[in-house]
DNA sequence: AGCGAAGTATACAGACCTGTTTCTTTTTTC
DNA sequence: GAAAAAAGAAACAGGTCTGTATACTTCGCT
């Protein structure tokens, strides 16, 4: 079976907003590339920001499923697997339609307190530095809970510098930094 | 002499675009805010995107100077300078009007490769990162372009995340993520 | 006082936006 | 093959957007 018109079209808008971001995005432009029509929209959506929290949410199963199943076949012992997620980020960032974490850039554009937009990003977010941890306590870290989220930041400050100074190597210098973090907490003072 | 209607103008602005978005926010509204006229505004910028820019230009020297004074105020020796970056940071994110980092929200918005909001935005993250780099170096760590990299990471990993999940204890973690680089640095194995 | 620059207020143009509606065409299902 | 459901096409409504133009007012300076 062929996919649906409906994930047709939240693939397509997951690209658009991704490239010109969400205002940039108008339903016309969208719709035109997607070759959907309107009243298909709005048959399953009721409003845009109903249509960018499907994206989101769409890509937050998308994207996991994607990374795990990279970082497992990268490696397999699990100090290795917490340095191939760096690996795996080199990678995303090398991709040629690559513009940041889109969580991030929907923040950017909807800085409300409470929206469903914001809570999407927020469990996106809180997913994958669930995920580290879990990485981390496999990798029979003394405190995996410490070590996970100071290694979910390098993984946020390098995507983010690849995406807005271009320099795809911010990779290569987290992954420095959370081999030294691991290794000097294999070896207390 | 009271600040030209210019300045007033641009310092209104970064507020407006800050907590709204850049496409979020309105000419008219924004005007309106100000209590300046499209006249005014149109006098000294010749469109949207040349305030933006003016915008992120004043930003970029005004977040400069304070950040530097605040850790300068913080700390005398190198080594503690280089942690009280994140006690600086700290202290920001706790800011009541605290929306990220104003580059990344733009780059989010504006992500074509060549235009002159990214041309802002790349200069801003290339100081931060050669300020951290300066501190290093005055710490006579072994490697500062390196560690400096690594900590300017540390510092977009949470700006981002004290931006999106609204963590503000994120700084806490970077601060102690560096203080292990640091200590790492100093006894190698 | 008077002149000119600078600012305000406001209307306007033209484009674009989201969302609705109407009518036709295609596709599915029985 | 016919009825029914789904989708396409396109016009439309009402609003907002940036940017321009016009007319009036205020302020500084001489």
């Amino acid at each position: 079976m062929a996919i649906s018109r409906r994930d047709h079209l939240v693939h397509v808008a997951r690209d658009e907003f991704a490239a010109h971001g969400f205002h940039g995005t108008g339903i016309d432009g969208l719709l035109a590339k997607a070759g959907v029509s309107k009243k298909t929209l709005y048959a399953h959506f009721r409003s845009k920001e109903e249509l960018i929290v499907a994206v989101l949410r769409e890509h937050d199963t998308c994207f996991r499923d994607d990374f795990r199943r990279d970082v497992e076949a990268l490696a397999t012992h699990p100090r290795e697997r917490l340095l191939a997620v760096f690996d795996v980020a080199a990678d995303w960032f090398h991709e040629k339609s690559f513009y940041g974490c889109i969580f991030i850039n929907a923040i950017a554009e909807y800085a409300e307190d409470a929206s469903p937009i914001r809570d999407a990003c927020r469990d996106f977010k809180q997913m994958m530095k669930a995920y580290i941890i879990d990485l981390a306590r496999a990798a029979q870290l003394a405190e995996p809970d410490i070590i996970g989220a100071q290694l979910a930041l390098l993984l946020e400050g390098a995507t983010v510098t690849a995406q807005v100074s271009g320099d795809k190597g911010a990779a290569r210098v987290a992954k420095a930094a959370a081999q030294s973090l691991i290794e000097c907490s294999l070896r207390p003072a």
